[in-house]
DNA sequence: TATGAATGAGATTTCATTCAT
DNA sequence: TATGAATGAAATCTCATTCAT
């Protein structure tokens, strides 16, 4: 019995895994629950006891598997005393970079191509995700601008400019890669390389001894 | 007879606009012939008629309406006296623009949705659209360096991250206005002019003899 | 306007011709309307000229194509000297050769295939063609019973033995010549001969000078 | 659950015979899966559940229903110390009588009509069924030729002469019955007087010397 | 007479969802 | 809790037939 309520905690979850493999792989319309019980190696029935349709299991995989660690960038730039560059350089290119590198590349894609159709998804997702998002890399840039590390410019006002190449990769890697591979952490590094460059103050980035973003 | 005939010519073009209409709406899985037949006015036999199956018609649709004037800046760049500078900031940043504005945006999210499973397409677009842009953006980064207009940068050999706010901003439209309106076209000048600031030769930091920017 | 009317009364034969060949390599129901009319290179809609429906056209076909030569082999029966043994053995047997030969054996199969759905095409086909060919077969036999040519057998009653072998071919070639060939000629042989051994009134065949059946 | 199991196991034999009855009633593309379903008593989904296609129904209906007892007819002539003549009028005749009198007699005519469409049917069927026939009637011929009873013929290279008239039969009950009714059984016995007639040694025919019968 | 664009009923097939066991 | 047989609505695609020209 103790292993059938194990079992029974872990269903959903168990489900929801086989649900984000096919509906990768698949697309949303041609993902069949018959296919996404036999991936999870139960029954058809039985993904039923936990999600009533397959539009609730579609939104409970994304909510589940696409928040991603935006909190924890954040409470490091609310503590750190790191520099905006320091913290762009670091924990916001490294998110960046482990977006490209996970799962969660595919949940984007899903997200695109189905989000218009569930308009309470992509609520969420802005709620949880993107606004926080938005606010944090707000929060960077102002604080650069305050301290005189960053000039003023319009990325106040459009910090989804930095995120933007990151968008980019995920949507070449899924549609141009076999034609013209992209090596994707180094065109983050050379976005941010650029971008940096553009916010210093006073042009003195040549005295942070840091320039020559050209290929080494 | 002259009237028949002019129909006939005019049928296709005049279904692969409801078909545009209706899978821009609903997607490709959700789109049902008998309503792209309804929006063209026609019967659904017809539609077939012109198009042997609904996947041949969603490909035509791309084909069609997805073939953007790469051309006619390309042309632009080869024969102007323009500088690089110039380049991106007038016929560059305003095919960007164009992009956002009509209706290729809707384009855009179809080809991310359905790329996938339809490899031919996606071969056909990179031939007929994303070479060519990538090889004439890398031209005109190259000849601006060349003319001493740029510093070097890696830039070059990512030229994607000149349109990656178009894109970012194209998905922005698309899922997350309703929450968080965006100025498209201030956001592309925003773009523009970090990208030009970092570029430009003469900046302090190009002389600057050091490198850091590079992965570290 | 020579050329047009002789076109308009060669057309019904033309469409058939068309017909025919069609329904003979499809069958029925594959058949399409639009087949028949590129093979007899007209248009589609004017097949509806002459023919009201496509199973009309159908029923054209086999009612032109599919009433033989009955009447000129019972012209011959009746009007020669010749023994019945010599009229099975030429004008009869000679029959079955050309049937089996001609593409009459073609519409021997569209008229098993799609007989039962039309009763009318049927009796026209049994009252045109079968009846008679019974009737003949019937007078042959007992003709030759009457000269003392034959002996009394239960032919009489089931002249069908007669041609059961050349409808047994028929569908022998149909179905089972890619796998096992068949002579036909030389099988409805063997079948005129073991068939007139077995009539010959006093079994005094052996005075004929005609024995060995056997394969040479 | 028992009694699910049951019903799952009884399935796909309670689908193929009515849709065996469909088929026979109404042909292979007049026949509408929505009717077979009825007519089992099912929904038109489940139909799909154990059959892929309404081609795979079709040739499982044909190969179910027309395996018919050829082995054990041969089993008896291997076994049994009967003469030719008695495996003839017994056994063979038997299974002739059997096939018109039973369901089977609609299965040829399926076959006839469908088999050119379905060539990997019609190969099963000549390996399972006609090539073993073909054999058997060899081996009954050859046999009786052997222990003299038997006059040498062609028949020895044309065994389908034996079962001709059945096949006639089937066809002529499925197209002529309402015109001319026929009395197949009596047709059959006369066909095999009138053949053991013309085989059996020791009629004189067989002792003259002479050659003739053979093509002219 | 002749064309061929256009129609629309109908058939196969799929699969999310239900429910008896 | 778990199964999987069963349902039935819906979508794609075909093609005989019509009809304006």
């Amino acid at each position: 019995m103790a292993r059938s309520v194990r079992r029974k905690e872990q269903r959903p979850e168990q489900i929801m895994q086989a649900a984000l493999e096919e509906f990768a792989a698949k697309g949303y319309a041609e993902t069949r629950l018959d296919d996404v019980a036999s991936r999870a190696g139960i029954s058809k029935g039985l993904v039923y006891v936990y999600f009533r349709t397959k539009e609730e299991l579609f939104k409970a995989v994304i909510r589940t598997f696409l928040v991603p660690r935006v909190e924890s960038v954040r409470a490091q730039a609310a503590a750190s005393e790191l520099s905006s560059e320091a913290l762009i350089r670091g924990p916001v290119l490294g998110l960046m970079k482990q977006v490209l590198g996970s799962r969660m590349h595919t949940l984007v894609r899903l997200l695109i191509a189905e989000g218009p159709k569930h308009p309470d998804l992509t609520a969420f997702y802005y709620e949880q995700v993107v606004s926080r998002g938005i606010g944090l890399l707000q929060d960077i840039v102002d604080r650069g601008v305050a301290r005189g590390e960053f000039r003023p410019t319009p990325l106040r006002d459009f910090p989804q400019l930095i995120i933007a190449p990151m968008i980019m990769a995920v949507i070449w890697k899924l549609l141009m890669e076999r034609h013209h591979p992209l090596d994707a952490e180094r065109l983050l590094e050379a976005h941010v390389g650029l971008l940096l460059h553009a916010l210093r103050a006073g042009d003195v980035s040549s005295t942070g001894g840091a320039a020559g973003e050209e290929r080494a």
